[in-house]
DNA sequence: ATCCTACATTGGACAATGTCTAAGTCAAGA
DNA sequence: TCTTGACTTAGACATTGTCCAATGTAGGAT
């Protein structure tokens, strides 16, 4: 994701101090940051960024296709950096924690078509849940 | 579900009319209502039932297993009664709207052994997106 | 190098959804 | 019928997200 921002500006983007700093939060660990929490980590290296801001681009990086927007629960929406490659979601039931999984064959196969009403179908998503090594214990 | 109300005094439930009202409610159209469509129904019934009430009475019969909570969207959550017969869901991706489907096969099988990182996996939702009838063609 | 201007950012108000609490009410067993 | 602990209520509060008018600025034009 490192030319992610060559990317961007080449798609007419105007690349600004914040858009930068969102950015560089999202390529870091590869972990599921709630807008909050990229809000917090972009605060840290720039600290006049604004709530507006993070959620703007957040929502930019989702309709270019760069970023994907995960809803597990009911809470606050989550960023996952890794939207070029086709996974899924495994998520512990007792602390929230996110791993990208990946399934074998196609879940679009599993509906079949007397079950479609109609729809044209064109997104799956698939979520396990459980609890992690670290919870099943404790 | 018309039994529900048995199921529940059998499990020591207090029958109040509020809780009577939610579960009619819910047992009505087989449509998934957000809490707070629930309780505009509920209180055409009942006019001086409380929005915390409806939202009390739902986590209930969601901790219960009557009723599922279903959350397609970073919006709010929509209750499904049909929680007895395992199902997945179909979402317009224009209007919201959800449809109940059957899949396949069990999606369980489609996670491998190595993909589960010692996760106790116990539960799989799979959620299909795309136009339905309507909105594909307006 | 400087200027222009359309686009980006800001802070704070607002909206939507959900949770909590203290005080009053009531279902159902004794 | 009485009693009591569970239930309900209204409204304050919390969390997450959106919107807007005022201000700032990236990057092309000069």
């Amino acid at each position: 994701m490192s030319d992610l921002l060559e990317r961007l500006r080449g798609r007419g983007w105007r690349l600004t101090a914040q858009r930068r700093v969102v950015a560089e939060v999202l390529d870091g660990d590869h972990v599921h940051y709630t807008a909050d929490e990229v809000h917090a980590r972009a605060s840290e290296r720039l600290p006049e960024i604004s709530r507006a801001t993070v959620y703007n681009t957040l929502g930019e990086l989702v309709s270019l296709g760069e970023v994907l927007e995960v809803s597990t629960d009911g809470r606050a929406k989550r960023y996952d950096p890794n939207a070029h490659h086709d996974h899924q979601h495994l998520v512990c039931s007792r602390c929230g924690t996110i791993r990208d999984v990946h399934l074998q064959g196609d879940p679009l196969s599993a509906l079949p078509e007397p079950e479609r009403y109609g729809f044209q179908v064109s997104e799956v998503t698939v979520t396990y849940r459980g609890l992690c090594p670290n919870c099943s214990t404790a």
